[in-house]
DNA sequence: CCCACTTTGTGCACCGGTTCACAAAGGGAC
DNA sequence: GTCCCTTTGTGAACCGGTGCACAAAGTGGG
C-alpha cells in the first residue's frame, strides 16, 4: 500500500486540541492579513496564548505540516485547520429565541466570519414574529420543522427562556439537528449522538467570584475565621 | 487542638469542582422552590447532569455536609455552596462596551440572580453615553477609574470590539480589578494574579462544526476520500 | 438492642492531557 | 558535500480529574 506524504494519523483528535484549533486559526488569520508567510511554533503559540510544546502536539494530530528549521506556512496551515474544523463548507445556523440575547447574536457579525451563515430566526412571541433583524424576518416557532428542513439548518443556537429550552431542544432534535449551542441556563437532556455546548454567563461570573473571594480573603487575614459554621458543634 | 465537626479540608478546591458548583446550586434552588427538604447524591447529580460519584467527591471537598442513609439538607447545602462561591456577599459588576451584546447582558436578568449587581455601564461612543439601559445611565469610558473606585467594582465584563479589548483590560487592571469576563474575540495578556474567563461564541460554533462534520462524514462513506491533499506527493 | 437497608465519603486504578527534553530533519553558508 | 543552526515532532514522565466499588455511618422497624 502506498501512503501519501504528510498523511494525518488515523482520525481521533483529542477534544482539548479541537477546542484550541479555532484559537490558532484566529491568530493565523491575523498573521495572514499582516502578510506573514511562515510562523514558528513559538510565535504562533504566543499569539494564541498557549505554550509551544502544546501547539506542536496539537498540530501534529492533524498531520506533519511544519518544516523543521523553518516553521509553518501560514496559508497552508489556515487551510488545513479550516478543513479539519469543517469551515470549508458553509453551515446554516438557526437562532431560536429572539429576545435581547438572540438579537445581539443575530447582529454580532463576528461569528458569521467564516463558514457560518444565519439562516433563520425563530420565536414564539407573536409581537416579535415578523420583525426584521440583521436582514432576516423573524418566523414563528411553529415553522421550526419546515424551516430546518428547507434551509438545511444543521446547527441551532438556543436563546430561549430557561423554561422553554428543553421542549424546543426536543423538537429541534426530532427534526434531525444534532448540534446545539445552548444559552439557556438549564441542563438539557438529549439522546446519544447529539452534541450540546453550553454558554452560561451566570456560571462564569460565579467562578470569577469564587476566585475573587479567595484573593480578598488572603489579603484580609486568611480563611476560616471564627464564626463560619454557626451551627457546628464542638467535639 | 479542638477541631470543629464538619470542618472542610484545607483550602484547595479543584478547578473542575468549582466549575460545577454553580450547576449544583441551580439544581438545589429549583428543589428548594419545590419544597424538597433533603436530596440524595443520586437525585441531585441527575438534576445537574453529572454522575453521583463525582457529585459526592465534589461536595466532599467543601466538607462533610451529608448524612449517610439520608442525603443532603437542601437549604444547608445551598448555604454552604453559596458561601464557598462567595455569593453571600454582593459583587459590583461593570459592563464595558454597550453594543448589542453589552445591552443584552445588561438586560439579561438571569445573571443578576444571586450576589451580582450591575453597578455601571461604560462605553467610548458619545452617541451611546447617556443612554438609559436597565435602570443605569451609560457613562463615558474616561470615567472608568473613578467609577471602579467609587462603586467598588471588582468584576468587569468586557463586551468591547476586539480591537479595544486589550487596551481597556490594561486600564481596568491598572485600576485594581483582578477578575474579568471577556466576550471580545482576542487573547488578552494579563499579569499574574488576574483571572480571565473567556466566552467566545465563534469558537463554540467552530467546535460544533467539527463534530457535525465528523457525523456527516461517517454517514456519507467515511473520512479521507481521495483528493484531500491536492498538493501531497506520492511516496 | 439488633438487624436490614440506605446513602455518604473515599481509596484506588485508570485516562486524557500537559510539559519537558531531545533526537530527527531541514536550511543555509562556505 | 559538510557543518552548524534552527525548529519540528514525539517519547516519556507527570498531573489532575473520573469513576468504580466498598467500608463506614446513619436510619428505621421490630
Amino acid at each position: 500500500m502506498i501512503r501519501r506524504l504528510s498523511q494525518p494519523r488515523e482520525r481521533g483528535i483529542p477534544e482539548a486540541t479541537v477546542a484550541r484549533l479555532p484559537l490558532y486559526l484566529r491568530a493565523l488569520n491575523g498573521m495572514s492579513e499582516r502578510g506573514l508567510a511562515t510562523v514558528s511554533s513559538e510565535d504562533l503559540a504566543h499569539a494564541a496564548g498557549v505554550n509551544s510544546a502544546k501547539l506542536r502536539k496539537d498540530l501534529s494530530h492533524l498531520g506533519s505540516y511544519g518544516t523543521r528549521g523553518v516553521g509553518y506556512d501560514v496559508e497552508y496551515l489556515i487551510y488545513q485547520i479550516s478543513r479539519e474544523l469543517g469551515l470549508t463548507q458553509d453551515w446554516a445556523v438557526a437562532i431560536i429565541g429572539v429576545g435581547n440575547l438572540g438579537r445581539a447574536l443575530a447582529n454580532y457579525g463576528g461569528f458569521v466570519s467564516r463558514g457560518f451563515r444565519i439562516a433563520a430566526l425563530l420565536d414564539a412571541d407573536p409581537d416579535v414574529v415578523g420583525d426584521h433583524i440583521a436582514g432576516l424576518d423573524v418566523e414563528h416557532i411553529d415553522e421550526l420543522e419546515t424551516v430546518i428542513r428547507r434551509r438545511g439548518v444543521s446547527i441551532v443556537v438556543l436563546a430561549t427562556p430557561a423554561a422553554a429550552a428543553q421542549q424546543v431542544a426536543d423538537r429541534v432534535i426530532a427534526a434531525g439537528v444534532t448540534s446545539i449551542l445552548n444559552f439557556a441556563p438549564v441542563v438539557l437532556s438529549v439522546p446519544e449522538g447529539v452534541d450540546i455546548r453550553k454558554v452560561d454567563l451566570s456560571i462564569e461570573l460565579q467562578i470569577l467570584a469564587f476566585h475573587e473571594q479567595r484573593k480578598t480573603d488572603r489579603m484580609t487575614g486568611g480563611p476560616a475565621m471564627a464564626e463560619e459554621w454557626p451551627e457546628a458543634v464542638d467535639l
